[in-house]
DNA sequence: TATTGTTATACTCTATAACTATA
DNA sequence: TATAGTTATAGAGTATAACAATA
């Protein structure tokens, strides 16, 4: 019960076919996110940034005191990942942690003033590349985008 | 010149403020894809499908023929990881590799009989998964968004 | 018993450089 | 010289299970 394939047209760079795929959320998703990434590292790997540090260091200046299995929770990082991602920071002096009297079991992270200052030496350029992302979008567009995603994401 | 930081108000949960950064591109991209990992595996992986190898299997299914390298550009895979992926799937006997009279330092994929009937057994589930990634928008919004990232992918 | 954070382990995806064979 | 694919190696990021301390 097998079909024979048709003669093989002879494919290269980009005439290839996606089909269905094309259009598929998860797949153009996926695609989009390398695009993202790439596009972050030629503009900002030169501050030593990379996303996922920034988040949660951008998420301690905005919530001094928050606990850490909040913020993996928030910022959907498995547990294990924000224990080496704390340790680093620790390590590094951006972070001090403490344990609060009421819960004994937890751990509240703050930012030094050295992480502070880390933070603000570096969110211009975060937030300006932010900003030019979407270019290729109009401002209509650009907006249309992100209230989509937040809406997908019910944020 | 430090500030006094403001007393910390406990924060669990979700009430963690993101400031800019949720309005950030890059930020809720990185969000929106570990929901499409998530749902893709609560949804698939009882057919044994990963996302990106159903990608290359699919681009084989739809063009015969095609390059080794070619197939890594159009899905922006690095060439050493394809290697890779191809390996595996020549040896479970999902694909057969040939060297074009034309240029013998390349490699031609093409599915067997196994692979196409692999795809064909996988297809239906995982189209109609990607009809239903989107379901949490409304028609007309999850088309417009689907939209929105080829033309951000210039595709 | 359940929860917070930690440790250990492993797997995927990615990145780079060096290698081969062909062109 | 340049290109297609391979190998080797390393680093992120993630996943799971098991553990200690605390609730």
């Amino acid at each position: 019960m097998s079909i024979k394939q048709p003669p093989d047209p002879p494919k290269d760079g980009n005439e290839i076919d996606l089909g269905r795929l094309g259009t598929s959320f998860g797949f153009v998703m996926r695609m989009a996110q390398v695009e993202v990434f790439e596009t972050f590292f030629e503009n900002l790997s030169q501050y030593g940034l990379k996303p996922g540090e920034f988040s949660v260091l951008w998420l301690l200046y905005e919530n001094p005191g928050i606990r850490q299995g909040a913020l993996a929770n928030r910022l959907r990082i498995k547990r294990p990942h924000m224990t080496k991602l704390i340790q680093h920071f620790e390590e590094r002096g951006l972070i001090v942690r403490s344990v609060p009297d009421n819960d004994r079991r937890g751990m509240e992270l703050r930012l030094t003033a050295k992480g502070r200052r880390f933070v603000d030496d570096r969110q211009e350029a975060f937030f300006t590349h932010t900003e030019h992302e979407l270019d290729r979008l109009s401002d209509e567009e650009a907006k249309q985008l992100i209230r989509l995603l937040r809406k997908y994401l019910q944020l």
